[in-house]
DNA sequence: CATAAATTCTATCAATCTATAGAATCCTGC
DNA sequence: GCAGGATTCTATAGATTGATAGAATTTATG
């Protein structure tokens, strides 16, 4: 369903049926034969997008690997999806706001359901010491997937961006941030 | 300007011209007193959100601060905006990208040249000691500024969220990342 | 008050939009 | 090759869109 191109390049209400059938290789009226309306197709594209993103997800949490791995996975899949140019993620994130209240519920449980599973880890991460147990594993999670969104936006649009480069990069600030570490012995 | 404030919640194809004059009081055909096409006020409304923002950042570098004091003050002033519901700004973000080439390169200027002081005070930092010298300073400003971003549009959608608590937070992320530190004796 | 300038209004045009209806065509199984 | 379902087409309705023109009104200035 490629829709989903036309949606991410100029935004839903951007987008007229005649792009979208264009990009189709078929006539505009043709497109009601699949969908109902047209926001019945955005509602597809973007339950789509989280979908494949959840489903990763899914298998990422019910791994049985250290927190590390399990962190290095969630990044690495988020900011692959977007050079694999997965438009509907895009959709998902930047025009899932114009659909109704009613088509929206099934979305805002994946999305709440990721969160969540992105949650656990952090969570497991606490429990193994490997992270501080102050930590606030909320704040944790929208910080990984608002990081991931921002660098996805950048890669869309520079297909030559370095993705192993910015994976590595992103999971060094998330573990150990900015700052020098001071020189230490270690007492254990 | 209130156009901003429609802009900001339909988006830019999502606002007609009717939806913006409504919002200012007036007649639709009334607004072409203003402006010579809704493009231009898009134009406009991105110009205004990212001159206060750039206007911010030059003081916040120019100043005669400590690389913590600045970046503080950065994430500090870019959350902060969205909670004074800068509506701009988020068109800025998400809207900019529907503007004709002509009409967004001042906007380009102005976006990195914000980039660039920001990458300027990273630099600082670890002139400073305070960051590793091994830092991407680039990738760390567009870190900064993609989380400030994510971070920004939660913001505005729930008004009882707690800015400070988020301030300190992005702070600690962005110096120490999640990580625990192991016990250590310093050794200097 | 009178004049001019600034601002808003009404009315309308031409283009574009989503969606529908029914005819035409393509494909599949017998 | 023919029957029947699946798919696509054409044509069009009805609403909305951005923009313009000129009249009406408000505001500022002398």
């Amino acid at each position: 369903m490629s829709a989903a191109a036309v949606f991410a390049e100029k935004g839903f209400h951007g987008s007229s049926t005649r792009d979208i059938a264009e990009r189709l290789g078929i006539k505009q009226g043709s497109l009601y034969y699949y969908f109902k309306s047209k926001e019945e197709a955005l509602g597809e594209v973007c339950l789509f997008g989280i979908e494949e993103y959840v489903h990763r997800m899914q298998d990422i949490a019910a791994s049985d690997q250290p927190f590390e791995a399990k962190l290095m996975a969630t990044v690495s899949s988020h900011l692959s999806s977007y050079r694999e140019r997965n438009e509907a993620l895009k959709v998902y994130n930047d025009e899932r706001l114009y659909l109704p209240e009613e088509r929206r519920t099934k979305l805002k449980q994946l999305g709440s359901q990721y969160r969540k599973q992105l949650e656990g880890i952090f969570e497991q991460g606490k429990e193994s010491g490997v992270l501080r147990p102050s930590l606030d594993c909320h704040f944790a999670a929208q910080a990984v997937i608002g990081l991931c969104n921002a660098w996805g936006d950048i890669i869309v649009r520079d297909p030559d961006m370095n993705i192993f480069d910015i994976t590595q990069k992103c999971i060094d600030l998330l573990l150990n941030g900015f700052a020098e570490r001071r020189k230490v012995k270690r007492t254990q």
